[in-house]
RNA sequence: GCCGGGGUAGCUCAGCUGGUUAGAGCGGAGGAUUCAUAACCCUCAGGUCGGCGGUUCAAGUCCGCCCCUCGGCACCA
């Protein structure tokens, strides 16, 4: 066992305040953390949020405020969060600060001085107007290839092709319209593939790095494929730290983010009178380095910042554990669909106790998404947690409270054994969190309460106050014991929990996996039982997902402000050139989805006179095939057809919308003949 | 197309290195009980363990092929 482990969780970007998906890694990450240092060990949980980056600086100057600003108010609305769901972090610091500009400093200076560190010369698109270089996803222009205007400059959403910013055509600025203008940059790159062998070992399968297969698998298909360089300098104007001797370069965001672990280890070790060295200047045998982060950046924590930290003489992680998304129902997040719950509005109706443990009791080792399901929740929460393991501590202990004095004695000798395999089950519980196998350790703890529901229901107590009444104090203090060793399993995941049963037992010191099973003396006074879970209503999370979605602005204020963005408007043009589209009204007969596409709907659509046609239409994700059946939809009947994968498509179904999966496609009213032509 | 994960009772899933009549939780049906938060306890699911072949004395459990599904990649990291 090493003698110290530092935990983190994915650093929250400062974009935003945390949503569910945040909330599922970061109650991963305080379970293990909990879980741990119940067990006796010397934990820290260190974290912070991400603040660097384009998209932090243009939200920024579209609020009219400094970056600094902005992740300031940002970082106290995390913290707050977070604070609110129980999470006990050592700290929650920021990329923004000394800190982590002096490690990110030393790192880079390091491989520089190791020669790991070239430079190449990009061509890149400048802005004018905002004097900055734009990233591929803020160019907009036409698609060199399909020729469909306002694509990215990245890839053509239209015809699927990707191609350089450089090769579009009449690109623009997505901030400010302006034509960009091509310019040369000198940028830092550190080429990946001098790595390679420090690399294979780190992540070989005999090594002593701890990665899920899968995880293993994945990241070798990268190395396998061959490493490429990695371009760590962005140019100024950017907001994050300068490289130190290359003035007007900056640090590209996930250089200096993952370096944020180290500067919030280093500010919590300079408050906390420790020495970071201990932690990142030590051997994984000596100190134990855990990442938890989701699948989207794998490749960022398991390349890269190993990578970094071997060559820049730091201590490189002993385990990175990858979990899946979280959808909700069923469903991916989305915002816009109002698909979305937010970690503030779940607070301003829910205990965080309940989403810990269902999001807990869900969770294993493996990066399986996960669902959090509206009825499956509630059922967990009330079964597990109220009728099983609550109802059992509330039977006992009111039942001593209102028939017995309050008095506790020795727990009867035929629970003896039960109360031993109750024991093993802490044990089993400790081990399995330390394998993230939360899931697994919950289920430890529903087995003693259903192990003891049942000998108490068996044993009867209340028929034997008055025949009986110390057989009857022996059963139900069995059972308190038995509250008390679920209470220690628990207690990774509900900490009120346990601090709660702690009071009622009066217990002389907090509890752990290793005094969870010290006997209680007989003769205890115990307290007054206090609610340990309510059941709840699933009305409540239909009201949480209401209140995360954002809400229109009440009323239109003077200067309308959206909260979405649209094309801009095309070049005023005349009649004649609408004229020769013919659009014509069409009856939706038949729609099915098609085969191994993601977008793709297959329409008949009926246009009266003129026939029927076979119409693709990249709708799948909004709609559902039986909805379109029976409507009368926009048809662009004279567009010259187009042969697709799966088949000619004869014409274009009209919709609205910048999202595919938030399409809207224009529905005619009743009346309207199919084959009518629409002027 | 390529690479992974899945496909086991209505739902969510356990089933490790193959071995008696395939399990749990939840929901549902019935019953018992009243200490407890209408909680607890008992009984009830006759499930082709995705399909087809194969290995074996013996296969959800190993091998091959196929089907379905989810995710990733294929452009960016």
């Amino acid at each position: 066992m090493s003698s110290r482990v530092l935990v983190t969780a994915a650093l929250t970007y400062a974009n935003g305040s945390p949503h569910i998906g945040h909330l599922l890694e970061a109650i991963q990450t305080d379970v293990y953390v909990r879980a741990r240092k119940l067990a006796g060990e010397d934990v820290v949980f260190m974290w912070a949020a991400d603040t660097h980056g384009t998209p932090i600086q243009l939200k920024a100057r579209d609020l009219g405020i400094a970056p600094e600003e902005l992740i300031k108010q940002i970082h106290a609305d995390h913290l707050e969060v977070y604070r609110g769901f129980d999470l006990g972090f050592d700290i929650y610091h920021t990329t923004h600060s000394d800190e982590t500009k002096f490690h990110a400093e030393q790192v880079f200076r390091a491989i520089e001085q190791a020669g790991g560190v070239e430079t190449r010369e990009v061509q890149q698109l400048y802005c004018p107007h905002d004097q900055m270089f734009l990233p591929d996803r803020f160019v907009k222009g036409t698609c060199p290839k399909c020729h469909s205007p306002d694509q990215y400059g990245d890839n053509c959403e239209k015809c699927g092709a990707t191609y350089d910013p450089t090769d579009m055509k009449e690109p623009a600025c997505s901030l400010c319209g302006t034509k960009p203008v091509l310019k040369g940059s000198e940028h830092l790159v550190v080429p990946l593939g001098k790595h390679e062998t420090f690399l294979r070992s780190w992540l070989a399968k005999e090594g002593s790095t701890q990665l899920q297969e899968s995880v293993r698998n994945y990241v070798m298909t990268w190395v396998d494929g061959g490493l490429r360089d990695w371009d760590i300098s962005r140019d100024e104007p950017y907001f994050g730290f300068e490289i130190p001797g290359h003035p007007g370069k900056y640090f590209y965001v996930w250089f200096d983010a993952p370096v944020g672990y180290i500067g919030a280890t280093q500010k919590w070790c300079n408050d906390n009178n420790k020495n970071v060295d201990d932690y990142w200047r030590s051997t994984p045998a000596d100190t134990e380095i855990v990442h938890v982060i989701g699948k989207d950046i794998v490749y960022f924590h398991c390349l890269f910042w190993p990578a970094m930290l071997n060559a820049a003489g730091y201590t490189v992680p002993s385990r990175v554990q990858v979990h899946g998304w979280l959808t909700i129902n069923g469903e991916k997040m989305s915002k816009s669909r109002g698909i979305f719950i937010s970690g503030r509005a779940y607070l301003e109706h829910l205990p965080p106790a309940y989403l810990r443990y269902y999001l807990a009791a869900k969770l294993g080792s493996g990066q399986d998404d996960l669902d959090f399901n509206f009825e499956d929740f509630v059922n967990r929460v009330n079964a597990d947690l109220v009728k099983k393991a609550a109802n059992l501590a509330s039977r006992c202990i009111k039942f001593i409270g209102g028939r017995l004095g309050g008095t506790l004695g020795e727990p009867a000798d035929d629970a003896a054994q039960l109360l031993a395999t109750a024991a093993t089950r802490v044990q089993e519980a400790k081990d399995l969190y330390a394998a993230f196998e939360s899931g697994r350790a919950l289920r430890k703890a529903m087995e003693i309460a259903e192990d003891f529901n049942l000998y108490l229901t068996n044993a009867a107590p209340w028929k034997l106050t008055k025949s009986d009444p110390e057989r009857a104090r022996a059963i139900c203090s069995a059972g308190v014991m038995a509250s008390k060793l679920i209470a220690a399993i628990l207690k990774p995941v509900l900490p009120r929990w346990a601090e709660q049963l702690e009071t009622m037992l009066g217990l002389p010191a907090p509890l752990t996996f290793a005094n969870a099973a010290e006997p209680l003396p007989a003769g205890l006074e115990l307290g007054k039982y206090t609610a340990l879970a309510e059941p709840i209503d699933i009305k409540k999370l239909e009201a949480i997902m209401e209140a995360s979605v954002p809400k229109p602005p009440p009323e239109p204020e003077p200067e309308r402000s959206f909260d979405y963005e649209v094309e801009p408007l095309a070049a005023e043009t005349s009649i004649d050139n609408f004229v020769p589209i013919d659009l014509r009204v069409g009856l939706v007969t038949a729609c099915d989805k098609v085969k191994k596409s993601k977008k793709l709907l297959q329409l008949t659509v009926d246009l009266g006179p003129l026939g029927t046609r076979n119409i693709f239409s990249g709708i799948s994700q909004s709609y559902a095939p039986e909805e379109l059946v029976g409507k009368k939809v926009v048809v662009y009947a004279n567009l010259k057809p187009r042969k697709m994968r799966f088949g000619l498509s004869e014409g274009m179904v009209l919709a609205a919308g910048a999202d595919d999966t938030a399409i809207t496609v224009l529905e005619l009213h009743d009346r309207a003949r199919p084959g009518d032509r629409i002027t």
